[in-house]
DNA sequence: GCGATCTTTCGACGGCCGTCGAAGCGTGTC
DNA sequence: GACACGCTTCGACGGCCGTCGAAAGATCGC
């Protein structure tokens, strides 16, 4: 009766059906892994809650899990989970009635803001860019499937020009964490810098007045001595 | 906690989670409106369960219905609930294992299909484009939101070609049935004919040759002759 | 090693939801 | 107008699932 081609949608959907697995979903879409407490607070339920959701997500595929130390990280699995919220999302009633000023600041969001402790939106995604296309980072472990297992270094030529800036790739070395690999950002569907260099990097341009931080929680705005630098030091030119 | 530009996905995602409803979702896919009767038998439910399940996809904006003598039609409510269980799909097991025969069956029926009783799948969608950009056929009714609304009217230019290849404008017109409408093709993304012109255009052309029926259930293969005639009278060519 | 912290497992409770037959309602047919 | 047919509504049954506190497992810091 059924076609060969039809798959069993309704496990899926099932996993999708309850409001905080929901919630902790939607919390992963951009990209960034977060520990099942954050997520338990977030979906405002007790750990045993959290961790049992957790448990059918990760049995259905939808998220992954990076243990690291006591903390489970868990982030969405692929492009193709974020694509299924986000089709049902927009047949979905929005929660709040979206006002002029939540648009704006959406899209001030899009544009550039903090993912955890580096840069990502539009900014991120095209400074990443650059970095690898003007050769001052490159790829060391390409890992496609798995951003978590990416991981990049800096060329002689790019830790020539950081330094200029006052990026010290020797202190960020230091710093006990994975040294430079990308997450995907979900709202550009393209990768963005992470790790220690990506910490380090978006830390001094902003204190070099490159971005001063916006109204909303993790909002960044690009100054017009940001968008110059950008284009002069890495040759990064934002839309 | 919740982002202002949020929304609460788990109420569709409920809609989607049960199997009898997903195998009624399913089986509308194609964009045919199906009866209540029908769509329990495709999903072995009695009619009474199939009853509550639709009149939940109703609530839930998934499909609108539309009444007809004692029979009620259902069909998908629009392109963004086809997009939804399309992308569901592509994250979920598939039913079956894809033999290379089944697949190659799906990609023949990609190709060109019966949809009911008019031609659709890619030729269908083609020959339908042809038809309006060479003015053999124009729109009456615009109602680009409501595929069930919209309606078409053949050109004296459309007569003439369409009586040339043996199709009676005449007679189509004594059909009780809505003349020319078209249907979204939901592998297409395009809409094709549909209506007492798009069945008896459809059966001449089987009739004449320009199509063979498949082995599987829906198929249809263009033959060289259907091939260079779409090209010839209706300046389809196919890719 | 010993507490502190993060997470999972276990067991019990409560509620929601899919299922069906029977009955009711509207529509077409003879 | 009586019957057949398609569909929906009603009521009852059964099962699955989300919730939590308590306790166990795992890891870090001292």
């Amino acid at each position: 009766m059924r076609a060969p081609y039809d798959s069993d949608i309704a496990p899926v959907a099932a996993l999708l059906a309850d409001r905080t697995r929901a919630s902790m979903l939607t919390a992963l879409l951009d990209g960034r892994p977060l520990a099942a407490g954050e997520l338990a607070r977030t979906a405002g339920v007790s750990a045993a809650t959290a961790s049992s959701h957790l448990a059918k997500l990760l049995d259905g595929d939808l998220v992954a899990v990076v243990r690291q130390g006591r903390h489970r990280y868990y982030r969405l699995k692929g492009a193709e989970v974020a694509a299924v919220i986000e089709a049902i999302s927009r047949i979905s009633p929005n929660v709040e009635v979206r006002s002029l000023r939540q648009s704006r600041q959406a899209r001030a969001l899009q544009e550039a803001r903090t993912c955890y402790d580096h840069l990502a939106g539009r900014a991120g995604a095209a400074l990443f860019e650059a970095l690898l296309s003007r050769d001052l980072l490159e790829t060391v472990d390409p890992a496609f499937d798995d951003p978590a297992a990416s991981a990049y270094e800096v060329t002689d030529k790019g830790e020539r020009q950081l330094s200029s800036i006052g990026v010290d790739i020797a202190e960020v070395r230091r710093a006990r964490r994975r040294f430079a690999g990308h997450c995907l950002d979900w709202t550009e569907r393209r990768p963005h810098l992470n790790g220690a260099l990506g910490a380090a990097l978006t830390a001094r341009m902003i204190e070099d007045g490159w971005f001063t931080r916006g109204s909303a929680r993790r909002a960044l705005l690009v100054t017009e001595r940001g968008r110059s630098r950008l284009a002069d030091v890495f040759g990064c030119v934002l839309g």
